[in-house]
DNA sequence: GGAAGTAATTGAACACTGTTCAAGTATCAA
DNA sequence: TTGATACTTGAACAGTGTTCAATTACTTCC
């Protein structure tokens, strides 16, 4: 039987996954599916067009959904959802649930991120060529419109926070890349990295809260 | 008479502040120097190590300097200093005026970033292979030791804006190329930027005030 | 069953990339 | 002038993403 595009995402998925964004050149891909480079093509508009996709599929365990242009938030991660995602879209608590609500999204797709190597750099890439691609991403920034802050500012702050999940992770796991291959020694320190992230949220989250407070 | 290291260097910082990362190609820089590629390897270990030269150059407007191994603050940037960077690597102010410095320090980054094409994206790079490398950042995310925060949240504070600067610097420069590559429509709002900049600083430095005064 | 038409694949080529290295040429000191 | 050092060449290596005419596979219709 004939090649289909979804064998074409899921073998690419699987070498990014499984050996990072170097080793997912379209010659790797092809000979994993045993056809020549050429063949890609029918399937896939090009390279990026590829990396789009993986994108979202990395992103998907985060927890949203789109249906019919509407996106709703499915308390994605590993552990039970914080006190706000009633999958309706809409806030319903106040400022602080809102809040909450930002850092355990920040929090999922952070770990959405670290389960595939390179994850980060793969989405910072696609998120750079069309930012609004990526609805996890999308939906987070949009979610401080619901924390009290004007729509610029928000709007801001989202963006904010996307630069720092996404610098953020992509150094943790080139840092990672790096010391695999044995050209930097150390060790990776899973929660070290995890308390720095948690605490450069906390930075963003509190000067939220403040500036909301002080020009609601 | 031979080429040199500093021509190699000037003509590669040239191709990069004009016309960007993309064409700062091993073969473009011999071919703009009328040489041949191979001479080029005598010169400079790599291309890695040519783009590290050119991160130290980008970042010099920025105002630190290193001498003997000591790294102090020369009020970069355009306009006077603020109230600190007395020149001395210590800060003599209180909580506030290190906050400020740190502030105008980040500004000043981002300047020096804006002023050459890919600028943020090259000093990224070279950041993430060794990050250190860069005193320019080095002491902007040391300067947090000062500002009233333990050592371990110092040092995360100091990455958090460290990223944050190269996220959203590399964004701006990555939508004005594809903007001015005909890629994407919209104009370049440069004061836009600046806000939205500003703004995201202001989270992450209200959040260390907060912070350092709840748990100093 | 055979012809027609579409769907998919091949194989080769194009125009690049960073990097290496034996061989050759300048340049300068003894 | 010889010898050594400094520097450059030209060619090659091993890749990269992408395109496209020609070819094959498969399906549909008569």
């Amino acid at each position: 039987m004939p090649l289909t595009r979804e064998q074409v995402i899921d073998t690419a998925y699987g070498i990014l996954r499984d050996f990072g964004l170097a080793d997912l050149s379209m010659r790797r891909l092809a000979r994993d599916l045993g056809v020549q480079p050429g063949a890609l093509y029918w399937h896939v508009k090009n390279k990026q067009d590829l990396l789009g996709v993986l994108s979202v599929m990395i992103l998907a365990p985060a927890g949203v959904e789109e249906v019919d242009g509407k996106v709703s938030r499915n308390s994605g991660g590993s552990g039970g959802s914080g006190p706000i995602g009633d999958g309706s879209g809409l806030s319903t608590g106040g400022v602080a649930a809102s809040i909450e609500g930002i850092r355990q999204a920040a929090k999922d797709i952070r770990n959405a991120l670290l389960a595939v190597r390179d994850g980060a750099e793969v989405v910072a890439l696609t998120h750079a060529l069309d930012p609004g691609a990526l609805a996890a991403l999308h939906s987070l920034a949009a979610s401080f419109a619901g924390a009290g802050l004007p729509e610029a500012q928000a709007e801001w702050a989202g963006t904010a926070l996307v630069h720092y999940i996404l610098g953020t992770v992509t150094d943790e796991q080139t840092r990672a890349g790096l010391i695999d291959a044995g050209v930097l020694d150390g060790i990776v320190d899973a929660s070290a990295d995890a308390a720095a992230f948690a605490f450069g949220l906390d930075l963003l989250l509190e000067g939220c809260r403040t500036v909301s407070g002080q020009a609601g």
